[in-house]
This record gives C-alpha cells, structure tokens and sequence, in this order.
RNA sequence: GGACCCGUAGCUCAGCUGGAUAGAGCGCUGCCCUCCGAAGGCAGAGGUCGAAGGUUCGAAUCCUUUCGGGUCCGCCA
C-alpha cells in the first residue's frame, strides 16, 4: 500500500493493508472476500507489541492450513517490512507486531501537522448522510428528556463528519398535528387575557376540544405579541372565534415563537442544525401526498382491517377498514395505518412524507436520534424508507433512552420555568454546557443513564469532564511555562530520547485516535470518543505523576533542551488529540482548571 | 399476547461488530506527602459476563429457550 508520509494517518489501516497483502502473497488462490475479516487491533495486552492480527486464523480454514502454520509464516513476511520490528506467531494463531521505534515516533510529528485534523477519515467517501435529531414538538420550552438527544445526535453527526461523511444537521419541526392545535388553542388563551377577556380559564377551557392543555407561563409573550400586532381583531370584545382561519394564524404565530426560542435552547447548547424542515410545509407542498402516492403504486397499500393488539385490548376497540402501509412485505410486525378515522393523515404518513423529501434531496444514509419511547416506530419507519427508495437509502435509528436527573441521589423533577418538568436551560445554568454535554456521552446512548447534579460538577478522579479537561488544561500550562524558544516547530523536534513506557503508551494511544473515530462512526455510537478521551487522559496523568517520583521524567528540564523538545511536542500532540476529540463532542477545551 | 433495549466485580459502567489470562473508576485492604508537580500516587483482593442449550478452531459478543428490569403496542408525536 502506498501512502503520503508526510501526511497523518491510521497506522492500523497501514498495516492492515500490509497483512492482506503479505496474506494475498502466500494464498494466491483465495478470494478477495476471504481477507474481510482480517484486523490489525491494540493487543490486549501491551506486553504482546504494538499490534495484533487475526489474519492467520481468518483465513486458516479456506487456505486449509493449521492457523499456527500461517500465522508463523505471515509473521516472516511482516518481520521484512520496513516499519515492523518484530513479528511474531501467538496464542492460536495470533501474530504479534512491534513496530520500529522511529516509526511509532514519527507519528507525533505528522501528528502535530495535521492538527485538530488529525484523526479525519475518508471512510464516509462523502457518502450524503442526512442525521435529524431533537425534532421536539414546537409547543414549549426544550427540557431534559430532549438533550441526550440533542447531545448525542449533534456528536454522532460531528463524528460522521470527521469520518467523511457529507452530513447534514437536520430538525423535523412536527408542526401539522394535534398537539400544535392544542398549542394554538392554548396560546389563543393567552392573548384572551392579554385584551382583556371576560371569561374564566374554566369557561375557554370548556370550548377547546380535549380541554385547555399547555397551561405554562411561557406562552403570555405569544398572547402579549398577538395583542400589539392584531389589537382584539382575533376576538372582538374578547370573545374567542374558533374559525379555522384564525386558528390557523395564531398557530404559525406561536409555531414560529416556540421555534425562536427552541433554537435559542439548542444554541445554548451548542447545537445548530443546518435545515429545518416543517410537517406542514411538506404536506402543503405536496411532498406528502406524493410519497404516500408512490407507494400506492407500488402496490404497498390497501384498504384492511387490523387485529386488536394481543393480551391487552383497547377499551373502545373496534374493527374497522383503515389505509394501511404493507410494512410487514419490509419486515415490520404488522402493516400500519396512513389514515385517521377522520381521514386526516397519521403522524407515520407525514413522516414518510419527511422521509421521501430527505431521499429527493439526495440523501444517500438516513440517521434518525429518537427517544427510546419510540422504538416500536423504528421497524415501520425503516420499512418505509426502504420502500421509498428500493432499498437503496438506509435508515439508521439511533435510540436514546431515558435520562434521570437527580441531585446529590435525589430525584429532580421541578422546573423553575415550565413547572412540570425540568428545562434545558435549568440544567445548562445549573451545570454549564460543556458538564451537560460531555456526561450525556460518558453511556452507550441505549443504556439508561443517571445525571447527577452535583457529580458532573465535581472536581475529582471519578468525574470524566473534570479528569479531560484538567489533562488538557496540564498540557497547555506546561506549553506556557516552557521557554517559547523550545515550544517553536515542535513538529521538527528529534524524538529519541521518548523512550519511558509511560510516554510511548501515550504515543500509542495517541496513534489510536483515527482508527477510534472511524469504529465510532461506523457503529453510530459517539460516546466511545468519551470514553476514548478518558482513557487518553489518563494515559497522561500517568505520565505527569511519574514526574513526582522520578524528576528526570518531569516534561521540562532545564539542562536537557533536546529532551524537553520531545516531551513538549508530546505534550502538544496530546492537547492536540483532546481538542479534536472535544470538537466531535462539541466541548470546548479549557486553558486552566479554575 | 407481541416487538425493541438492557442484564458484566459490592456500586456506576466500558469491552473496538467472534479472538489471547474479561477491563476502568468508585468502594474495600495495605503502603506513600519536611521540600522540589498530592484538587493525589502505588500495590492488592474482588467475576460460573442473569440462567440453560446451540453454532465453531474460539462466544460477554451470534442463534434458540428462559428469568429479571425498562420502553412501547389503531386515529399522541
């Protein structure tokens, strides 16, 4: 394999290559296919080398050779290439790899070149990945049930970005449902009071159907804003007039306002997305009609009635015809209705409507970020798509399950704002951005998680924010205090004297970063960049406080100029990494712990 | 009744898509600060990977069954 040595990049990727080739050389016979399976990975244990291969036992049983055979002779064949050291058969069939010194060195130069790019991938191929996520209904504040969300899809699109994807941040504005009805009637309320009406909130709440819902305090700006616009126009002598036309109007007003103040959330957060897309614009459009259309023709979908579900039978079941989607022809448990009784659409025909836009657009990876409360949707969802596109677009949901905030062990429920539940910006002012940001990757985002209050803010080994941060912040302190005659063009600084196993671990792990990004990627899951990053840091704490015990290990010497060139431009390197793993989870690195 | 997620050390969780003797932090036990980098550091104990079968050279990982916890199951989104 040939590649630019001057530029940065994945040293496992490099000898991967090398162990198919080295493995192609051996067996001419065998088939490409029979290498996919072949790995060059960290060794479990580091007292086995710099890298490990499973190549020999792949690919044992198609050549017809005992493992341990191939694995000693594709360990002669590793053992001549330039950058190997030492290659060695193991275990059953194993072969370890040392690398050479100066080429693992020689990473930390390359390395400080490429900078925060360090790590970027061509992986995605600029493949078109389309991730929407948050997508909260637009009737109220953002609050915490909605930032893992925000959180681990705004990181999961930064990842896929890095790994080479064309990626575009997209939020689903679910604007054209009931729920924003209740909104607007809701809101209507509001600016009653704001004209002066001479109804109780009981006797308006008797005149909306399904009653007077979104009862906060958040929507009297909205009731105030319609007053200064339409005078009492929208209620003459302050008696409501229920007509579609003024209900509609009220509603993309207040649509609009909860909007601002949603993205205002989200940018507290440091999340913005590149496209918002409305339910409603699309069904007005006729993007809708169009999908659902398209799937007519495929013949996709028929005039049926549902069994009631098994074991627990709705109250007021009943049987009757409905337009349902084939989705069990893709895979789903049982096809799902695209209309209401009422005739107006499902919210799962909007989506599929929301869905076709995103594969007319030219998406060519769809990535959904849900709530775990909708995992029964994934099936039907995917089998849409699927549908839609002849299986040309994948659909990729990413499921967050549910985030309990407690403070010191103690269940948080009240917000100050909203009442009933905890906002987002409660916690970013409780715990900051970076806290909130960093702990909602520190779990698989499809494991439960606890969020405590008083943990994330606190300055100790067992705080993973804290433990990051002050790595970066150590490097950055030792860069200041040396001479800036040593810290000029680090990346020309001679490295041979890095000999410690603490500093060439650190190297190590350091030449891990690009081959963790495109994992992470690959598997959709941001929070290994988390923990990536922990294991980083204490890789250099380890380092740091060897320099307690052993003074010659201590970053700056003043008698050894070279030397501390080395260890700066290790230093350099290791804040660099951070940053560039802080960037993915959108956390920005700190200078100083304070 | 069914679907999806989770079950790994006393606790909280990783485990790189099937690899070597299953890891980390906290907690526990024992050491280590006159001073030069202690918002700590070093070492140790602690596991039938919920259970039982199966697949194969090899399983915490894949399949089946089962037990516990969570989410959900036509006109909410």
């Amino acid at each position: 394999m040939s590649h630019d040595p001057t530029v940065a990049y994945d040293i496992f990727a490099v000898l991967r290559a090398e162990v198919v080739t080295c493995l192609r050389r051996l067996l001419p016979d065998l088939a490409d296919d029979a290498f996919a399976r072949v790995l060059v990975e960290p060794p479990r244990d580091a007292s086995h080398g710099d890298m490990a291969t499973n190549g020999a036992m792949v690919v044992a049983k198609l050549a017809k050779m005992p493992p341990p055979k191939l694995a000693a002779e594709l360990a002669a064949a590793l053992a001549a290439l330039p950058m190997v050291a030492e290659a060695a058969p193991a275990g059953p069939g194993f072969v370890n790899i040392r690398l050479k010194e100066e080429f693992l060195l020689g990473q930390v130069p390359l390395l400080l070149r490429a900078g925060e790019a360090y790590g970027d991938s061509t992986a995605g191929g600029q493949v078109r990945v389309n991730v929407e996520y948050v997508s909260a209904n637009p009737t109220g504040p953002m609050h915490v049930g909605h930032c893992r969300g925000a959180v681990v899809g705004d990181a999961l699109a930064n990842l896929l970005h890095k790994a080479g994807y064309a990626v575009t941040k997209e939020y689903y504005i679910n604007d054209a449902g009931a729920q924003v009805r209740a909104l607007a009637y809701a809101a209507y309320w509001r600016y009653l009071q704001a004209i002066g009406t001479s109804l109780t909130e009981d006797e308006y709440s008797a005149q909306v159907p399904g009653g007077l819902q979104y009862r906060g305090e958040y929507l009297i700006p909205v009731g105030e804003a319609l007053k200064a616009e339409h005078g009492d126009a929208l209620a003459p002598g302050g008696q409501p007039v229920f007509t579609e036309a003024t209900l509609a109007l009220i509603q993309a007003q207040t649509v609009a306002a909860m909007m601002v103040e949603i993205r205002e959330d989200l940018a507290a957060l440091g999340v913005v997305h590149d496209v918002f897309i409305s339910e409603l614009e699309l069904v007005k459009a006729g993007v809708t009609d169009k999908a659902i259309a398209e799937l007519v023709a495929k013949g996709l979908v028929y005039e049926g009635v549902l069994e009631p579900p098994k074991g627990k039978t709705p109250e007021d079941w009943e049987p009757r015809p409905q337009t349902l989607f084939s989705s069990t022809a893709f895979g789903d448990d049982v096809d799902r209705p695209l209309r209401k009784s009422d005739g107006s659409n499902t919210y799962f025909a909007n989506d599929i409507g929301n869905h076709a836009d995103k594969i007319a657009r030219g998406m060519q990876q769809l990535v959904q970020v849900w709530g775990a409360d909708h995992g029964g949707y994934v099936k039907r969802m995917q089998a849409a798509t699927k549908a839609l596109s002849n299986g040309s677009v994948p659909l990729d949901v990413v499921l967050c399950q549910i985030v309990k905030v407690v403070k010191d062990g103690e269940p948080v429920r009240m917000s100050k704002r909203a009442g009933s539940y905890i906002t987002l910006r409660d916690l970013i002012d409780e715990v900051g951005r970076d806290a909130v940001r960093f702990t909602m990757l520190t779990r698989k985002s499809d494991a439960q998680m606890e969020f405590d209050l008083t943990k994330v803010v606190e300055q100790s080994r067992e705080n993973p924010v804290f433990y990051v941060q002050y790595a970066h912040a150590r490097c950055r302190s030792v860069l200041r205090q040396a001479d800036s005659a040593l810290t000029a063009d680090l990346d020309s600084a001679p490295l041979g004297s890095l000999q410690d196993p603490a500093e060439l671990a650190l190297i190590r792990r350091l030449t891990a970063w690009p081959r963790t990004v495109e994992a992470a990627a690959a598997a959709r899951e941001p929070h290994r960049i988390a923990f990536y990053l922990g294991d980083l840091a204490s890789d250099f704490h380890i380092l740091w406080n060897r320099g307690r015990e052993d003074a010659t290990l201590r970053f700056i010497q003043a008698e050894q100029p070279e030397s501390t060139r080395a260890r700066l431009a290790l230093v350099a390197a290791t804040a660099t990494v951070i940053r560039s793993g802080l960037a993915v989870m959108g956390v920005t690195p700190v200078e100083e712990m304070r």
